[in-house]
RNA sequence: GGCCCCAUGGUCAAGAGGUUAAGACAUCGCCCUUUCACGGCGGUAACCCGGGUUCGAUUCCCGGUGGGGUCACCA
């Protein structure tokens, strides 16, 4: 029997053969420098802050090149498929601001490079597992569970590298070996199911200096020093679906593929990859090994993220707080790369797309989460996005996560007016970081939410009820700004206080407080917190109306 | 344990042989101010260790140490 009898009678009749297929999916035709990327996820229906992070790499890399980002469903483990994932994937991205020129879609495959879930592309994979069998750079293997269970244990106790390689795969030389070759061939006809192994010319168990090695330019990290693989690892399963190694050269082949951005936890297995590509006869694509996010752990140390672990590290996190998909779009390029900072500095204004993105300018080091970086860098992104807008961004946040603030949008005009509260002044207020923060910020304005949450400060407790009645009496809409304030530092020093906070500190006791005592006791009254943006500002804001009212019921629990 | 990746303040990070070792967030103080926010000024705070190479290493090389990842018919 030779390799090509054995790749006959395994694979008897496909409908293409490797080589149909490299011509039924020809090179891009695309210009010069257009980058193509695609994100593999697997329909496990989760996706966090890290995939978020690497899917902005591949978006930007292919958009800013006038090239082309797909998706792509990396399903060929049955086990992992989670109901509906694939919507939650699209949805989840596209509200990130992540789209996708060709791939997988709710309502099928848009490009001519399909088809783009794994699962479907069984044929293709048999094709190009079949061509190696016949060049004897693959062969099938029928070891069983507990025999490479086994095996495992005797490498164990002889301090030998783990896995099936060299001459503890059984089925690896049948060539010159007749009775294995006759056993291979009756195994197969009885319909006995078996795995297709890579057979590695790599040798098995050298010292680290022995072994051979390539350079592998990586665009984030540079020079990659890559030890041979040895390991006759698993192509294709037993099930005929290929593992993660085999789709990932033989899609990112078919599919031109000329950036592969993934996480550094793929950098041990990259020895298989440079291995099958060269089996294949294909040129490597350009690895971008991204660092992962960390996240401190229990124990104090850093530690990579996990689904398991950090559902708070969830895409779902972020929109049901409601951070604005440009805030974190914007945070995250603070952490993608370095020079970004500098460049917002300098253009405050435009679009976060102009920024020119390289992976060059990439940390090869994992990063930690800073919540407090993301709320910084979300008031400041805020302050940009125009007050109606924000507004029907909030009302669409509230539909879906937080149905309880409906009354909130009930005129939205209104709201757009509460929100941009102090955001044109010359030194503009960045009061707003999230949703939820922002519903609890504002939440004074609508009697539904309104409650007395602080105290009156002690200098003016005693005085509370004078300080209010007196203030209601002589209370007048029309009021500006200055008379208004006005006539509560004359009420102020009527009662004894100081006119400036000033001269409160200098002379503490010729002075019950200051006026900022007296204000706070009618911005409590008024906003049921010490703590508010002006409060003529929030006056004319609410009405006349409300703010008697408010005036009245204070009075009242005095 | 083998292999791979990484290593500058609390965090994100510039720096690429000679720098008073940037900047941002956080933190502290002061100023502005009727509160807060914004803004301004200032402060505390860092090159993991040991060997080389060099006139000179945070920077280059080697070795430790530390952290992370990975060793599946999961991706």
């Amino acid at each position: 029997m030779t390799n090509q009898q054995l790749s006959e009678l395994i694979y008897p009749s496909l409908a293409h053969s490797a080589d149909e297929y490299e011509a039924m999916y020809p090179a891009r035709k695309l210009p010069e420098g257009a980058k193509v990327t695609r994100l593999g996820p697997s329909p496990t229906g989760f996706i966090h802050l890290g995939n978020l992070y690497g899917a902005f790499v591949d978006e930007r890399l292919a958009h800013q090149s006038n090239g082309v980002f797909f998706l792509r469903i990396e399903d060929t483990d049955d086990k992992r498929y989670v109901e509906n994932a694939v919507e939650t994937i699209i949805t989840s991205l596209e509200f990130f601001d992540i789209k996708f020129d060709e791939g997988a879609t709710l309502t099928g495959d848009i490009g001519d490079y399909g088809d783009y879930t794994q699962s479907k592309r069984g044929d293709i994979y048999q094709a190009f597992a079949k061509k190696l069998i016949s060049e004897g750079k693959a062969y099938p293997c029928f070891l069983s569970e507990e025999e490479i269970f086994d095996i495992r244990n005797r490498q164990e106790a002889e301090k030998l590298t783990p896995g099936i390689y060299g001459e503890w795969s059984r089925y690896r030389d049948w060539e010159g070996n007749d009775a294995l070759a006759a056993e291979i061939e009756s195994k197969i006809k009885a319909g006995e199911p078996f795995v297709v192994r890579m057979r590695s010319k790599g040798t098995p168990n050298l010292s680290a200096e022995e072994t051979p090695r390539h350079t592998v330019i990586d665009a984030i990290r540079g020079e990659l020093s890559v030890p041979d693989n040895f390991q006759d690892i698993v192509i294709l399963k037993q099930t005929g679906i290929p593992t993660y190694h085999f789709a990932h050269v033989v899609d990112d082949h078919l599919m031109r593929t000329t950036h592969v951005v993934r996480g550094e936890e793929w950098l041990p297995s990259l020895p298989i990859h440079v291995e099958l590509f060269e089996d294949l006869g294909w040129e490597l694509p350009i690895y971008c090994h991204t660092a992962q996010l960390m996240k401190v752990g229990e124990d104090g140390n850093k530690r990579k993220l996990s689904k398991r672990l950090d559902p708070e590290l969830s895409l779902d996190f972020y929109r049901s707080e409601g951070y604005h998909p440009v805030a974190v779009r914007e945070y995250l390029l603070t952490i993608l790369n370095s020079n970004y900072e500098e460049w917002r500095a300098e253009n405050p204004d435009s679009p976060v797309d102009d920024f020119e993105f390289t992976t060059e300018k990439m940390s090869s080091s994992g990063a930690l989460f800073d919540l407090n970086k993301l709320n910084d860098v979300s008031k400041n992104a805020l302050l940009h996005i125009d007050a109606k807008e924000l507004a029907s961004w909030l009302r669409s946040w509230s539909d879906e996560f937080a149905p309880e603030f409906g009354y909130v949008f009930e005129d939205m005009d209104y709201l757009a007016e509460i929100l941009d509260l102090g955001r044109h002044d010359a030194r503009p207020r960045a009061d707003l970081v999230y949703a939820r923060q922002i519903m609890d910020f504002i939440s004074y304005f609508f009697d539904e939410s309104f409650k007395i949450e602080d105290e009156y400060p002690a200098e003016a407790a005693a005085d509370a009820s004078e300080i209010l009645s007196r203030y209601l009496d002589s209370y007048d809409h029309s009021d500006d700004n200055e008379q208004w304030f006005n006539k509560i530092r004359e009420m102020a020093t009527e009662m004894g206080y100081a006119a400036k906070p000033k001269d409160f500190k200098k002379n503490p006791n010729d002075y019950k407080g200051h006026v900022g005592h007296v204000s706070t006791v009618i911005r409590i009254a008024l906003m049921g917190r010490a703590q508010s943006p002006d409060v003529w500002a929030i006056q004319q804001l609410m009405g006349e109306d409300k703010v008697r009212a408010r005036l009245e019921a204070a009075v009242k629990e005095n």
